[in-house]
DNA sequence: CAACTGTTCTATAACTACTATAACATATAA
DNA sequence: TTATATGTTATAGTAGTTATAGAACAGTTG
């Protein structure tokens, strides 16, 4: 997988790797049981250091998204039950629409918005065990 | 209207009091004309800092949702030209839907999801002069 | 053995968040 | 005028976060 870490403005590096290791999982770029970059190759990649990749890492794992390895390294873990604190996320989502809102946006535009970034998304693909990076 | 600070966890104070206008404002709490709280009885009700409440009225004021004046205190301005970086707010959007599609979230949950949301939000009242708060 | 994984440790510099105190500028009210 | 209320600016200090750097450790694989 590549990432790209986009200057998401106010994002931190460590907080990047993790939103684009999501981004890849929603669009299908990265599976269950693909393996991700071991982080001194990824930090070299990216010119960042190495504790800042694992930073990274060790947010996803703790997430659930991903499982870290001695051995094989850093693999995408099978989506298992929500783990996601639903509150928050909730919360977190409910600002961004308000900020859309009294921007002027209308609620169609928002819901077509929302549409046209779900229609990307790709099923988990939850059946394989190869690693395809 | 009454500020609530809820524990978003990983938001910083001034960013909290910047949600909490904005979610005030989508959910007609607060409307253009109205005054926010001087900023010493605001810091003074959440017991923390003037400055803290400082920054996130300049925040506000910067994103276009309130004029700041050395007399009359803070208002909530007309909703004025989009102003907000849709690009950064859209990327946003799309990580908080990948985090809800990966954990196994389906189209439609998160849709009703959005919809439930918006079905609260209120016209934001631009016609008005008086106060309220 | 060497090489490759993640992991842990210590240290440092830079930046951010928050607090604290004081003073200033400007307008309104007594 | 005096007092009060508003935001504004300046300075300072503490604490925590972010990112860097280098070294070493612990397993597993070739």
């Amino acid at each position: 997988m590549r990432f790209v870490l986009e200057i998401a403005e106010g994002d931190s590096l460590y907080q990047q790797i993790r939103n684009q290791v999501i981004l890849a999982l929603a669009y299908g770029n990265l599976s269950p049981g693909d393996g991700l970059p071991p982080i001194r190759a990824l930090a070299a990649d990216l010119s960042i250091n190495l504790h800042t990749v694992h930073k990274g890492y060790e947010m996803l794992e703790q997430e659930g998204y991903i499982h870290l390895n001695r051995r094989i390294g850093a693999v995408v873990a099978q989506p298992r039950s929500p783990g996601k604190d639903l509150g928050l996320w909730q919360q977190n989502l409910r600002i961004r629409l308000a900020e859309a809102w009294t921007q002027g946006m209308s609620r169609e535009t928002i819901t077509q918005t929302v549409q046209a970034i779900l229609a990307d998304f790709v099923p988990v693909d939850t059946g394989r065990s190869g690693a395809e990076v």
